[in-house]
DNA sequence: AAAACAAAATTGATATATCAAATATATTTG
DNA sequence: CAAATATATTTGATATATCAATTTTGTTTT
């Protein structure tokens, strides 16, 4: 059982290091390219990689809400990156698919979101980092337990 | 260095486990008390703790921007848990006061926000907590490096 | 096939984050 | 002290999160 002011402390850092790596990253693409932001792009790779995904599926698999794809989603369509297309077999399934311009962003970008998290990771080791993460899992485990109610 | 795909999952995982935490703690508020944020609640404490800050310094103790703050401190004014209070002195100090409806709110809901985050971090040892939180700090060092621009 | 039901998707309202721009206030300089 | 400068605060615009309500689409039942 963790002591109170260490729990605290924890979860003031969760929230300031989350912020300040999205804060860290949005600068960096901006300085490359154009107004796109982190969740436009991790949509639209999601898309990129699995184009078949509802999206349910997409809003699961880059665990973001249902709302917030559909407005994401018309976000990428509006700027070009993302086309719709019609599906008469099954309205629901994806009718999504990247654009030339999206598949030129997602390939212009990667190098600078893969350097953005190995900057931001830089000086920890893979040890530490998977404890970390076994830690997070732990409290996604837990902040999701019925019982908990 | 550690490996890309490791840091792919970390940082998912730091973005889901932040937004879990969010949402459990804020529906056990929610179930306890009327419709009051996490941040709400935790500017509301700041205040009550040191009510001398200023906006901007209020801003940098609980890891927020001075814009959030601003909006933040008008609701809590509007639902009456903080008085604004002039100051002829130095505009810019500290006006704000919480009220006694304040004051009894966070009484009321402090053994709710201890719980939440106890529960979150059940099966956790504390040295795990302490490495994951060192992870944190360094992530943020290296986000406010000036020479990573 | 029509009605009932279930699931998915959208929309509306509100809160917060972020950046930029505009104001307001304080401090320093001349 | 007035002007210039610096700092703090607010406001506007846009993106995302969340919840609730609604609408759309799909499936099942009869």
């Amino acid at each position: 059982m963790p002591q109170e002011k260490l729990s605290v402390t924890f979860f003031y850092f969760l929230e300031k290091a989350i912020r300040d790596y999205r804060q860290y990253a949005q600068r960096n693409i901006r300085a490359g390219f154009g107004d796109i932001t982190l969740d436009q792009l991790l949509v639209l790779r999601m898309i990129q990689d699995q184009p078949e995904l509802s999206h349910h599926q997409i809003a699961e698999a880059v665990f973001k809400d249902y709302a917030s794809i559909t407005r994401i989603v018309d976000l990428l369509v509006r700027k070009g990156l993302l086309f719709r297309l019609g599906n008469d077999r099954n309205r629901r399934e994806s009718e999504l698919t990247v654009s030339p311009a999206g598949d030129d962003l997602l390939v212009a970008i990667q190098p600078i979101v893969a350097k953005n998290r190995f900057i931001a990771l830089q000086g920890i080791s893979q040890e530490e980092i998977e404890i970390a993460k076994s830690v997070l899992a732990k409290i996604i485990e837990n902040c999701n337990e019925k019982s908990n109610g």
